[in-house]
DNA sequence: TTATTTAATGCAACTTTGTTGCGTAAATGA
DNA sequence: TCATTTACGCAACAAAGTTGCATTAAATAA
């Protein structure tokens, strides 16, 4: 769908920026950070414009996020890290509150296997799941 | 497991920075960040050093990582975005390459059906494979 | 079309987060 | 306790994210 009709359909005002972010999305077919974005787009928008775009877009069903494994992780004790050698193929969920944003494991609980999806190699998984914890509730 | 005891198994010299990082994270039983971590300790521990060693424990797993919903994210278009009022709960799983790092919605994949842990209300869910693409493979 | 209203943009300044290099200090093993 | 190796702490920097505010542009109504 043209991105100015998917603005109309969200009442979001057609501007220059928000046009040239989706059309990049349209594009190129794949997730996007910040600065991916940002240099995609060549200077044509400010940085800080970006970062509120993207933020209303997400609020308004636009666009969705995607955890990344990279940057800005928590950490937890590996439970198996008593095992020498233990080559971390951890298995198991996690559980993370919005409203304390305290992340527990889930130990009980393992990743279901998946089937690779075609051409793709998956060695880790993380599935993380997000919600309100007994204490916040 | 006692901290010392852990090291000795990793093969870590038994540092009092390391000691501090792991009777924490033992104390908490939950995951933390590099911040809350810092926090925790009470400037204790040079903001550095706490950095090395959180990458140090994991690649001897002794710690692992989990992707974290809030910061550092990648974005993507929401496939049903032109639903109007489109209350994006998507439930696919996505897959990073480590290689490149490009991220892909993988849409015909759902997130199955998890019974929430004890006390727990969840509202998203976030499943992110990573490994080789086929470009990288 | 033009005027008015309302919201988005761009910029500056700042905070937080993460990285690199290097001299010093501490842990290990002889 | 001495020599070697590794971790630590500090400084300096780079990258990522936030806030306030004046200006500009989009929508709406006249």
């Amino acid at each position: 769908m043209k991105a100015e009709n998917l603005l109309d359909q969200h009442q979001l005002r057609k501007t220059k920026s928000r046009i040239l972010v989706l059309q990049e999305f349209s594009k190129q077919q794949k997730a996007l950070a910040h600065n991916e974005l940002q240099q995609a787009l060549g200077g044509n928008i400010d940085r800080v414009t970006l970062y509120r775009i993207l933020e209303q877009f997400e609020n308004n069903g636009l666009l969705h996020k995607i955890p990344d494994d990279e940057v800005s992780v928590k950490y937890a004790l590996c439970s198996h890290s008593d095992e020498k050698d233990h080559k971390h193929s951890d298995n198991h969920a996690h559980f993370k509150c919005d409203s304390c944003s305290d992340t527990f494991c889930i130990e009980d609980y393992s990743i279901p296997k998946i089937e690779s999806p075609k051409g793709f190699k998956v060695t880790e998984k993380f599935l993380l799941l997000a919600g309100l914890c007994a204490k916040c509730a």
